[in-house]
DNA sequence: CACTATTTGTCCGTATGTATG
DNA sequence: TCATACATACGGACAAATAGT
C-alpha cells in the first residue's frame, strides 16, 4: 500500500533528500509520467553526491512512487494523492470534518498533571500545575492528528481520565461551571519530533501542520490550550472566499459552512 | 544576531536533531532558564548517539540559544521569539498584514513561461503554457515568504515582468478584462527544498507553512494559482473566534477584521 | 566538609555512511 | 557499478564540574 509504512532510509542525508522528494511528489508538483531531473542534476540541486540521491530514489521506487529505467530516466508513477483523507472545512474557521461517512477514533497516549511549558503558561496565565492529555486521532486506522491539551488543574479536577475518552472537553469544562467565550487560533508548521513521528506513523523530521488554539472564558482567563499537529497528506485546511465589491480594493468574504457538528481536531 | 544566519551542521543526523531542537526552542516550549533534558536522555529520545546530540548542541550554543555548563546542564537562553515578525490577520481569511508600520519588499527570483506542474494544470484546467513568477518577500531585509504564481499565458500576455514588480497581480488581471470572482485556499505544511531554503535564508529541511490559493473568474475558470511558503518564525496565521449560541452545540463565529488593505502574500 | 548522583567535557576504536573518480 | 578515501555516527569509558544531601 502506498499511504502507509514507507521504508525511508535510516537517518543522514539520504533520508533528508528522500523526505524532500517524497514531499514534492505527494504534493502533486509533478505530472504523471513526467521524468524527474537526472540524478546528477538532483545531486547538485541538493548539494549531495549521486550515491545519496540514488539511495533516496531506491526508497521512492520501493514505495512505488517512481519508476526508473536505464537511459529513459525516472518517471513519477503515483503523483496524485490517492485520498486526501480528511478535508477540514475551514469556512467555520475551526477544523471541522466535512463529508464524514467514516468515523474517527481517538487513542489516549498520556495523561498527567505537569508544570506547564512556557508557551502554555503564557497563554493560560498561570505557572501552576496543569492537566495534560495527549491523544492521537485516526481514521480507518490511519493516524492523522496528534493532540495535546492543557487545562488548569483547578478546572480539570472536575473530570478525569475516562471522562476524556467519552465526552468532548468543551462539555466537561462547561460542566465545571466555565463559560466558554472566545478563542484564538494560530496556524503554523513544524517538524515531527521522534515521539509524534512514531505516533503518527511517519519519519522523524517530516513536516506537520501545527494549530494552536487558546480558549478563554468570559473573564478573559485561559481555560484550555490545544496544540494540534496534523499530517499534511491526510488532513487539509480548506476554505473558500467570495469576492464582494467591484472596485480596485480587495474585498473578500469567507464562505461560511454550517457552524455545528462535532469538531474533528 | 539571533534571528538570522544560523550555523547548522552540514547534513546528516546532527542537523536533523539541530532543527528539531531549534524548532522546539523557537516555538517557546521551554521556559527561560529551564534546563533541557540531559544529553544522554536526548540521545535516547531521538534515537541517536550522544555525540550527535552534542554536535547539535554546539550549533545551538553558538547560536546563543542555549548555554551549557558542565555538571549543571543545558539551559535555554533566548526562549521567546524576539519579534514574531509579521502577524497575519486571518479573520479576513486572507493573509493580510496587520500593524504594519514596517514595509515589505519583494524580489523577483525568476520569470518564465513554462509547462504547468501537475497541481497547477489541474487547478487552472489547462496544460498550455503558463506564466510563472517566483518572488521572495522580505521585511527589513529578512525574507519571510516565497511566492510562486502561475497565470495562464492568454491572460498573462497583457502584462510583463516590470509590471509585476510594481502592480499587484489582481489589478493586472482585471486590466486584462478578467472578473475575479472567488478563490479556494488550502493551508498545509512542507519542507524547505534547497532552493527555497537559500531564498529564505534557512536550512534545507526546515518546516514551512504552505498556502495554496486558486483564484477563479465568474465563469469558473482558474485564472491564478498561488503557492506561498512562509517561514513559521517570521509569519503567523492568526484568527479569533467568538462563541455564539448557548446550548451544547459548538457555534463559533470568526471575528472579521476590515476586509481591505493590501494583501501581504 | 565530605559524599554522592548527575551532567557536561574529552578521548578512543570501530562501524557505517558519503564523496570521489 | 564498483572500489577507494574521507566524513560522520556510534558506543563506551573516564575526567571535571556542579548541585544537593
Amino acid at each position: 500500500m502506498v499511504g502507509t509504512a514507507r521504508q525511508s532510509p535510516e537517518g543522514g542525508k539520504a533520508q533528508r533528500v528522500y523526505l524532500l522528494l517524497l514531499d514534492d511528489i505527494l504534493r502533486g508538483d509533478h505530472r504523471v509520467g513526467e521524468t524527474l531531473p537526472a540524478e546528477s542534476r538532483l545531486a547538485q540541486l541538493h548539494g549531495v553526491s549521486r550515491v545519496t540521491i540514488r539511495k533516496a530514489m531506491d526508497a521512492l521506487e520501493s514505495d512505488g512512487l517512481v519508476q526508473r529505467r536505464a537511459g529513459a530516466g525516472t518517471i513519477v508513477k503515483s503523483p496524485v494523492q490517492p485520498q486526501p483523507g480528511i478535508a477540514a472545512d475551514f469556512g467555520t474557521l475551526m477544523p471541522q470534518l466535512v463529508q464524514m461517512g467514516q468515523e474517527t477514533s481517538a487513542r489516549l497516549l498520556s495523561f498527567a498533571y505537569v508544570a506547564p511549558p512556557a508557551a502554555v503558561a503564557r497563554a493560560l496565565g498561570t505557572t501552576a500545575l496543569v492537566q495534560r492529555a495527549v491523544r492521537v486521532r485516526s481514521i480507518e486506522g490511519a493516524p492523522f492528528s496528534h493532540l495535546t491539551t492543557h487545562v488548569p488543574e483547578a478546572l480539570a479536577r472536575n473530570f478525569s481520565e475516562p471522562d476524556l475518552a467519552t465526552t468532548p472537553l468543551f462539555r466537561l469544562l462547561e460542566r465545571s461551571g466555565v463559560t466558554v467565550d472566545h478563542a484564538d487560533q494560530t496556524i503554523s508548521a513544524t517538524l515531527a519530533t521522534p515521539d509524534v513521528a512514531e505516533a503518527l506513523d511517519l519519519a522523524s523530521g517530516s513536516a506537520l501542520i501545527a494549530l494552536t488554539r487558546v480558549v478563554y472564558d468570559s473573564n478573559g482567563r485561559g481555560i484550555e490550550h490545544l496544540s494540534a499537529l496534523y499530517r499534511p497528506d491526510r488532513f487539509r485546511l480548506e476554505m473558500s472566499l467570495n469576492r464582494i465589491g467591484e472596485d480596485g480594493a480587495r474585498h473578500w468574504a469567507p464562505v461560511l459552512g454550517p457552524l455545528t457538528q462535532s469538531a474533528a481536531q
